[in-house]
DNA sequence: TTGTATGCGTTATCAA
DNA sequence: TTGATAACGCATACAA
């Protein structure tokens, strides 16, 4: 692997200086006989610019970062999916980040947003601590929020709504006659956590439903975890009707412990997911669940960073993405959906709005 | 956004000349006194070491590029999901290339390698064109291909076996006294499609079963476009009573056609996935699928390359990962998998070994 | 139209 | 132990 040739090497090559050379390379108003020249002796010794000392140059990395907590996590891939194409079209490069939802590892990325080494940053935090706060203030790089950040946060930020998305499945699960309705959630000091929590205590309250806190159980995000919680909400309340469950995993967990335990879904219990992740097109039954809109955020958090990137200044700007149900088997199904052949086809597609 | 602070900036501050900063900033000795100034400035000014600068001079960017098909496969997800923690633990950055499948785009990431803005790049190409090795013959950065790639290029290499694979799924099938065995492949002339329908016709061959062109279909590797090539394939062989499918998208296509065509998984038809992603799981009935390992093969990368970025120079390595067969309900269920509870956990963890 | 010289922010060499 | 200075590879203001 020789060293790489330079516009120094050009200029020697092609008799020229290397001011001549850079304005061939870019273009730049030049005698028709020295572009010749130049374009000859860079095509023979197979020159390939230099990123690094042009970014040191123009100060710009033509590199964008996405910080999120799991790669293993459909729902930030489903961000991922939609961000890449919109910051390729636009030519920058990706850098991944994934934090393992370690809050030190997201201060760590916002540290070193200063290296400079990409123009901006995407980030979805699990939660936002004062310490993010503070150095979202200091940043010297744009940054987009995906996620609730306080007001007056003078930050570009992508939210969800996932109070109105608890609400969605809920009043659906009420409309089908359900009225011991369970919630799984994810840790409280989450902010999808705690949101979730507090909107499934408010959407009861304004059904007249009673709140019940053996009807609430607190695992994690992920499917085993959820089974747990589930197996411990039937203990205490053998006769719940209906899951809401804080996301797909959990809510796959929730049919796993549901088929074990013998009941029947939708028939004994309605389970709803959240995030409509391709799991749950995947699941049987087919999954019910709320999309936050993951894929939505996660182009409209791209297009803003671009927008600030290209634009220059402005007013921070919030974008909110409404959620959406999405009907399928697991709550619309047959009594007994494991007996019924095709209820997932009859059944998906089949979407409620805000 | 204020200009950020440079060396310059705090040589001033504190009295001493960048040379100074630099020491003290790498360790290098230096008078506690002058360590203790520089130190107290940097901090005021909150200062951050410019990465492109350095990379400049070091020469070394510390960050590696991934460069797939598509972000939408889970079988690159689940290789980005091993290869994203190793180099991390290394200290190196991953940027993300999603080629869509597009040659062009390929060719154009192994170019830009010349720009010098990555130490290393990991790549799944979907096919080994000679432009490929003309490329990967004059890159000036160490590459890692995933996948299977001419004899004698002088390359880390890292493939799978999806011909014993392949073998596993169909000796299985026989096993359970199938007989009539269907492919679902994707594209020809991509190494994956032509490596499995080879595979097919081998294993049948050995196991003395004849060759029916009715019984493969081609499609292209999405759910979708299988379930259609399933369709097909139905229709000229009615009595088919195993499908192997050259991914799991595929297998799940076939699973909603066979359903809608009031066909029993696996009592009148086995479904044998590919790629074993979490997909495979979380379907129902749980899908039987054939590892080719792609978490093992990023990792095995992954490693490759960062060994020749720390080491340097040694002989090219082939890896080869072993596949393995995830047995579960789409092949070793009841007759009628709809019609059991449990069926999936009882086949679940149950792996045959190659 | 072209070349000289300077700076981008570091690291590293060489004298002092 | 420290400071002046030269790269790293490129872009550009200015002078020729």
């Amino acid at each position: 692997m020789a060293d790489g040739p330079t516009i120094n090497t050009i200029a020697e090559r092609a008799g020229v200086s290397i001011a001549s050379v850079s304005r061939v390379l870019n273009g730049l108003p030049t005698r028709q006989e020295t572009v010749r020249k130049v374009m000859a002796a860079a095509d023979e010794l197979g020159y390939v610019r230099n990123a690094v000392a042009r970014s040191l140059k123009s100060r710009r990395t033509h590199q964008v970062a996405f910080a999120m907590a799991d790669v293993g996590n459909p729902a930030y891939l489903a961000m991922l999916r939609e961000i890449q194409p919109v910051l390729k079209a636009a030519g920058y490069r990706l850098v991944l980040h994934s934090t393992d939802a370690v809050v030190a590892d997201e201060i760590d990325v916002l540290h070193s947003l200063g290296e400079r080494y990409v123009d901006g940053l995407i980030m979805s935090p699990l939660r936002v601590t004062g310490q993010h706060l503070e150095m979202l203030a200091a940043a010297r790089a744009p940054v987009v929020i995906i996620g609730s950040v306080p007001e007056g946060t003078r930050v570009d930020n992508v939210r969800a709504d996932s109070r109105t998305g608890v609400r969605l499945a809920i009043d659906h699960l009420y409309a089908l006659g359900r009225r011991r309705i369970g919630l799984v959630n994810g840790p409280l000091d989450t902010v999808p956590g705690a949101a979730r929590g507090a909107a499934y205590r408010e959407a009861l309250t304004d059904l007249g439903l009673p709140y019940d806190e053996d009807l609430v159980r607190i695992g994690d995000f992920y499917r085993a975890e959820g089974g747990r919680a589930v197996a411990e909400l039937l203990d205490r309340v053998p006769d719940v009707d209906a899951l809401m469950c804080a996301n797909d995993l959990i809510a796959l967990g929730a049919l796993d412990v549901l088929r074990a335990a013998g009941k029947r879904v939708p028939g004994d219990v309605a389970v709803v997911g959240m995030d409509d992740t391709d799991l749950a097109a995947a699941s049987w039954p087919a999954l019910s669940s709320v999309s936050l809109g993951s894929a939505e955020r996660g182009k409209a958090a791209a297009e803003l960073l671009l927008d600030r990137l290209q634009g220059g200044d402005r007013e921070p700007r919030v974008v909110t993405v409404p959620p959406r149900l999405v009907v399928r088997a697991s709550t619309a199904g047959p009594p007994d959906a494991a007996a019924g052949h095709g209820s997932a086809e009859r059944a998906e597609g089949r979407e409620g709005g805000a």
